[in-house]
DNA sequence: TTATATTTTTAGTACTTACTGAAAGTTCGA
DNA sequence: TCGAACTTTCAGTAAGTACTAAAAATATAA
């Protein structure tokens, strides 16, 4: 397999990926192009090189954009923008566990506390009440622990303190 | 919010979350229905539960029995099944994160491996092939060490041994 | 066995989501 | 301030996914 192969896999690959785990196959197709392009790319380069429409190009982009996974770039005495990819594993990693649990883990855990507060007056529920709650409650505790978890993980490969700790996981 | 209502919130928030992350919606408000249920359920009186149709409801309900987060159960005298679906919360992390690894994250990293394979014979490409290579064993890196410390938390809960650990990062 | 209760499969349809093409909007140099 | 270069928005459409209804298969009691 030669490179410009392997870039094209690579491209097709985090596309697949992106839809499997909730995010838009172009989407993560135009980050897989970005972070195998070694210079920042311009809307057309990346609307010939996927052959998509300027408006998905740039919807996309500016998902992009926003979720902090590439950034715009202008070159002087020209208009067009350009974009490039935040290329460090790590920090992409971060980027997206964070966003994710920002907009979708957060607001979850947030529900699911709303349900711990109803009133089992009623005798007869009293104790599928408490069922329920046990449940929601691990539910809710378990995603707590999960996100603190993520942050550890996040912060080990950064920080000489918790890399030890790594030793410990590894199978 | 008395019982009946928490639950109905559940089941939809329980779904809402499932399509947010790729499982499909209505095999998350099965599951949901079957947690928040004390008996297990027949196939029926999940159809009537949700309003969906038998082909839905049986296809979904196998898939769940698939993953694991459900049982089959069958009463002395009666042809039907019933279902009735793991409750601890970590049991059901544990079978999620440790399905979605094997459907989706082991072939992800293996498929990138294979193009960390790539024969960077032309001189002119030895620098890009390198950026490139470069790339794609960081994610490949960091897609391991996410799976380890998938490993770890969720033996956490049962290991009194890492539980002082998740005191270091709690926000 | 056979009749019947139940589950499974499937072809077609409905729903949802993503994408296009074109029009509208914006920015900036001249 | 005008017009070219470029970006953004959006209504309509296409593609993908999930669902239904009905037929086929299977299992069990009599």
């Amino acid at each position: 397999m030669n490179l410009e192969q392997a870039k094209r896999h690579f491209v097709e690959t985090w596309g697949r990926l992106g839809a499997e785990w909730g995010i838009n196959r172009t989407m993560a197709q135009i980050h897989a192009l970005l972070l195998t392009s070694n210079e920042p790319l311009s809307t057309d380069q990346i609307m010939a090189e996927l052959t998509i429409s300027r408006g998905n190009a740039n919807m996309n982009l500016r998902a992009l954009v926003d979720w902090g996974l590439i950034v715009r770039e202008n070159r002087p005495g020209e208009r067009k923008e350009y974009f490039r990819a935040e290329k460090n594993a790590w920090e992409m990693a971060r980027i997206i566990a964070s966003q994710r649990r920002k907009r979708e883990l957060d607001p979850l855990i947030r529900s699911l506390e709303a349900l711990l507060e109803l009133e089992d007056n009623k005798k007869a529920d009293k104790q599928e009440a408490a069922a329920f709650t046990q449940l929601v409650e691990g539910i809710v505790r378990v995603g707590r622990q999960g996100m603190s978890a993520l942050d550890l993980v996040l912060k080990i490969d950064q920080s000489s303190f918790f890399k030890p700790l790594l030793r410990l996981v590894k199978r």
